[in-house]
DNA sequence: ATGGCCTGCAACGCAGGA
């Protein structure tokens, strides 16, 4: 089983680009953020034709989240429950007996900000409600954009970034309490090169310079980690023209038994 | 030099992203 997640910066925009790779990359299960778009738009036909079904929580110009998959998704849940939030964050989908849970964390702006509080207190209620996930569900994975850099290997420069929102420790140890309930980071089970990174900014020539964040991530249960055959980024759309400012991370999962 | 770029909405600039 192959699981991804992407944040795409505009489904409308970037459909395209996601059709395409969709079609290289053939993946079982992919985790969206930053659609963009309102569910009634959705472009659910297009995926159908790419051989994909579509689960989706959307809203106007900000946020969205959806679930693309090619077996049915089932036990549907949209936003973390219990936490009134207008934002369009959380999509929480059962897939081949896999908990599949979207995340698009709050970015927080700057650590100054009422966005800053909003995150660390959006995360707080994450982790109740995962521990819970957690216990209901053995083979659960947690995809999206976590808009936290884990440690400053992951950081292209770590003394400017040093203390700023993605990075700061608040962030971090939240980061860390996510592992601490069982969950792994993928990407982290295996070998990889030095400045991996899955986000650059557009401006000053970030991807090319490779000035980037490792902040889309991809966290499984104990049941899923000790399947976890490969965890790679996929730089290749970056390179496209008129890219998303984030690159697609991917897994693979054995199959069970 | 605290902005550079991109998106959506709407309107000819703004908010928000990271």
């Amino acid at each position: 089983m192959k699981l991804a997640t992407w944040n795409v910066n505009s489904l409308k925009v970037r459909l395209p680009h996601l059709l395409d790779w969709l079609a290289a990359e053939a993946p079982d299960v992919v985790c969206l953020q930053e659609t963009k778009t309102t569910d009634d738009v959705f472009p659910v036909e297009a995926l159908a034709a790419a051989g994909y079904r579509a689960v989706f929580s959307g809203q106007k110009t900000y946020n969205g989240v959806a679930i693309l998959s090619r077996a049915d998704a089932v036990d549907v849940v949209a936003g973390i429950p219990g936490f009134p939030d207008e934002q369009k964050r959380v999509l929480a989908a059962t897939v081949a007996g896999a908990r599949i849970i979207c995340l698009y964390i709050p970015n927080g702006q700057s650590v100054d900000s009422d966005k800053y509080q909003y995150k660390l207190a959006w995360l707080s209620a994450l982790q109740g409600w995962l521990k819970a996930e957690l216990a209901a569900h053995p083979r659960l994975a947690v995809l999206g954009d976590f808009n936290i850099a884990p440690e400053d290997r992951d950081v292209h420069d770590p003394a400017a970034w040093a203390g700023q929102v993605l990075c700061s420790e608040p962030e971090r140890q939240h980061f860390r309490d996510l592992i601490g309930q069982g969950l792994t980071d993928a990407f982290r089970l295996f070998e990889q090169a030095d400045k991996s990174f899955s986000w650059w900014d557009y401006r000053q020539g970030g991807f090319r310079r490779n000035l980037g964040l490792r902040i889309d991530h991809i966290l499984l249960s104990g049941g899923l980690a000790g399947a976890c055959t490969a965890c790679r980024i996929d730089k290749t759309p970056r390179t496209w023209e008129r890219p998303s400012d984030h690159a697609p991370v991917v897994a693979e999962i054995a199959a069970p038994g």
